[in-house]
DNA sequence: AGCACGCCGACT
DNA sequence: GTCGGCGTGCTC
């Protein structure tokens, strides 16, 4: 016997840091099954910890004393697919961040630290057949009960004992003694916790549209072949979904799976039902909110196969799919699909790369494509596919804007327009529903002394604190702080306090008002707080129980209640006037999907906009429900300003418990990037724009903030310029510094 | 990330 | 004299 050639695995240990970002050699022991992407139990220093396998060598590469043994797999099976761990590398060097940090994202959260356990139920089964069977029954003469339990089990299947319960009393000690007998056994089967359970209700395939059938023409092909990039841009109401299901459809047909991707949770349970509907329980459902072993058992369930469709938020990118058919972005155009937390990601540009490597076609689709997207689209990245009108040749909704400048030369004072107010009584004396949107939640987002014109603030954060009716106090929207309104003006003194602007609370009071004894439904992060909260305001508006909904933008998303025929938008400007590029962009989606809300079945739409700024070019657009003309002013802006897609916008942030200190950070790292730019004087031309100052949200969370603000041309030199950046950032300072590239928000 | 090793102030 | 501050450095 030649002896053993010693083997050695690669592993990443599960500490994001960057001390120990390199592989650490472990030798495997004799008959220990290890393979790349297996999750391992390593002695690490003075304990043990978890590390994931990134390779298999007979070269140790260091020292042989030094190298200790594996305990031995986590898993019998790899957790992570070889093609996620291709795709975790790829990401760490371009989001410069540990491997441990990226790998990471291919587990379930509960995974990690062994927290989560496999749910077992018992099960009883025959372990007899046939005349051995009669016999058995036949020496449960005595017991009916004992008979009722064989006959029960009679077809060989394994039946949970909890399911036996219901039809007989205390059926374990029935079982013990058949068990005994020798008839049945009794065991601890694995189950998987369900998030939602299916209801078996089944629906026939509609006929497609002809835009639906052209889309789907160059799409199958793609899906058949294993590459093909889109963009499909598909008005509000075009019926996207059902050319989501039938791609899926097709993935499954030839053995592939699919994920499909929806940029909010509220936004799941819409999407797992139509596909339920086709498909039963081939589909899964990943994302934040479901109960830790309800998402370790569906991240189960993918990784064994038993479910092929991937419905989830944009973590679910990285759902263990093997053999992947195809990967849709719905909304592609939304926000949420951008990560904030480290590791940063966008889901669609890992869509893109897994897509390439896996061999699936990629589809991201909205009636907003983002500027970002549709300018790659027109560059050729993707190909562009169009459904320009509504199914079953329904109209685009009617859209009106009304001046509210205009409205107040008239003389109403109040919230509503006339023309909205009109339009709401039409539509409820009509008994169908109406939807109305701000952006804004709260009573009034300030609160102000008449007298002196202070505004009440947050003492943690440099922002107004808004006002909430329910318990008549001041909230704090970002660290959550809650006080009572002050009775005097604590700068003056002086008691004439009152509320600025509206908010989702005064919407709904004024309805209440104008339409005593309407039900409505408020649907914002106040109302929706809880595992299912959305889910009962929702079932309560589609059931018709409710007739109007208020909410903030969590209801110009893609829901679909067909008997809505008005939609309002109580003041559009809220997003046009924040401070970031993207806010024109923001508002033209918020809009134009809020309006596709409207007329989605038989009933026409109407859609009311008030603003006090009609001539904005996002709002008239919307108004137009004219996306390309948006597009191509807003593509001419970004072009002439230079915006993103043309440069990219960069920010070192540095947050101290003392502003001084934040300031002094942020000084120093402009020093620092000025320094760099003397050594390599040809980086510079890269740089379009550099300014150190306060964030634009100065204090948050009783943190001060302090920012060095860079605009960098896209090219290759500004990678150097960004490695440079990520090195700097990592420095020890004397507070935190966090280096931002593109991020979603720029507060 | 932990945890040890290591070099300087106030205590039984 | 020692107990303990947390600065630097290592973990296969």
């Amino acid at each position: 016997m030649p002896e053993r050639v010693p083997c050695y695995a690669g592993v990443i240990v599960d500490i994001a840091h960057a001390d120990v970002d390199h592989v650490f050699t472990y030798r495997i022991p004799q008959r220990m099954q290890v393979t790349r992407g297996t999750r391992v139990g390593i002695p690490f220093g003075h304990r043990t910890t978890e590390g994931l396998v990134v390779g298999i060598t007979d070269e140790p590469g260091i020292e042989l004393g030094k190298i200790k043994d594996l305990i031995g797999p986590l898993e019998d099976y790899p957790a992570v697919l070889p093609q996620l761990m291709d795709l975790a590398e790829e990401m760490r060097a371009q989001a410069h961040c540990p491997l441990a940090a990226t790998l990471r994202l291919m587990l379930p959260a509960q995974m990690r630290g062994g927290r989560v356990k496999v749910k077992t139920e018992k099960f009883a089964q025959l372990t007899v057949q046939g005349e051995a069977l009669e016999t058995a029954r036949k020496a449960q003469s005595r017991s009916p009960k004992r008979k009722l339990l064989l006959d029960l089990l009679a077809d060989g299947q394994a039946r949970p004992v909890s399911e036996l319960a219901v039809l007989v009393r205390t059926p374990l000690d029935g079982l013990r003694v058949l068990e005994e007998q020798g008839a049945v056994c009794v065991f601890d089967r694995e189950v998987l916790r369900s998030p939602y359970p299916e209801d078996g209700a089944r629906e026939e395939d509609p006929q497609l549209t002809p835009p639906q059938q052209e889309v789907l023409e160059e799409l199958l092909p793609a899906v058949r072949a294993g590459k093909g990039k889109f963009l499909l841009y598909g008005v509000t109401g075009s019926g996207k979904t059902e050319v989501y299901i039938r791609a899926v459809r097709e993935c499954l047909k030839l053995g592939k799976g699919a994920i499909v991707l929806v940029p909010e949770i509220v936004l799941t349970p819409q999407m797992v039902t139509w596909f339920r509907a086709r498909f039963g329980d081939v589909a899964a459902v990943l994302h934040s909110r479901l109960s830790a072993g309800e998402r370790f058992d569906e991240w189960r369930r993918i990784r064994m196969g038993g479910a092929r469709v991937v419905i989830g938020a944009r973590s679910a990118v990285f759902a263990p799919v093997d053999n992947l058919g195809i990967l849709i972005v719905d909304e592609e155009h939304e926000g949420s699909y951008l990560s904030e937390h480290t590791p940063a990601y966008d889901a669609r540009e890992v869509a893109f790369s897994r897509a390439n490597r896996e061999g699936a076609a990629l589809l991201l689709a909205s009636a907003t494509p983002s500027v970002l997207s549709f300018a790659r689209a027109a560059r050729g990245d993707m190909m562009l596919l169009e459904m320009a009108s509504r199914v079953n040749d329904r109209p685009m909704p009617e859209v009106t804007l009304v001046d509210m400048r205009e409205e107040l030369r008239l003389g109403n004072k109040g919230i509503f327009s006339d023309a909205l107010v009109r339009g709401l009584t039409d539509c409820l004396d009509q008994g169908q529903q109406a939807m109305l949107f701000l952006n804004r939640r709260g009573y009034a987002p300030s609160v102000m002394c008449r007298k002196c014109g202070h505004t009440m603030g947050c003492p943690a954060c440099d922002v107004s604190l808004t006002y909430h009716a329910q318990d008549r106090s001041l909230h704090c929207h970002y660290c959550g702080l809650i006080e009572p309104v002050p009775r005097a003006c604590p700068a003056c003194g002086s008691a004439y306090i009152r509320t600025v602007g509206i908010g989702t609370q005064r919407v709904e009071e004024e309805v209440t008002k104008l339409f005593p004894g309407v039900p409505l439904v408020r649907m914002d992060n106040d109302t929706t707080q809880g595992k299912d909260g959305h889910r009962k305001l929702l079932n309560q508006f589609r059931s018709g129980q409710a007739r109007v909904m208020v909410g903030t933008q969590m209801i110009a998303k893609g829901l679909d209640f067909p008997q809505v025929t008005l939609v309002g938008a109580v003041l559009a400007d809220v997003s046009v006037n924040l401070p970031d590029y993207r806010s024109p962009e923001r508002t033209f989606q918020l809009l134009t999907q809020m309006a596709g809300r409207a007329g989605r079945a038989d009933l026409p739409g109407q859609v009311i906009i008030q603003t006090y700024r009609p001539e904005h070019y996002a709002i008239a657009a919307a108004a137009q429900q004219d996306y390309r003309s948006f597009y191509e002013m807003e593509f001419a802006r970004r072009r002439r300003d230079l915006y993103p897609p043309f440069t990219m916008m960069v920010r070192l942030l540095c947050q101290a418990r003392d502003e001084a200190v934040a300031r002094a950070v942020s000084g120093q790292l402009l020093e620092h990037i000025n320094e760099l730019f003397v050594k390599e004087p040809q980086l510079r031309r890269r740089m379009l724009f550099i300014r150190e100052d306060d964030a634009p949200i100065k204090r948050l969370m009783g943190r001060a903030r302090a920012q060095v603000l860079m605009k960098l041309l896209v090219h290759k030199d500004s990678d150097r310029i960004i490695a440079h950046l990520n090195d700097l950032s990592r420095r020890s300072w004397s507070c935190d510094v966090v280096l931002e590239i593109d991020p979603a928000s720029m507060a």
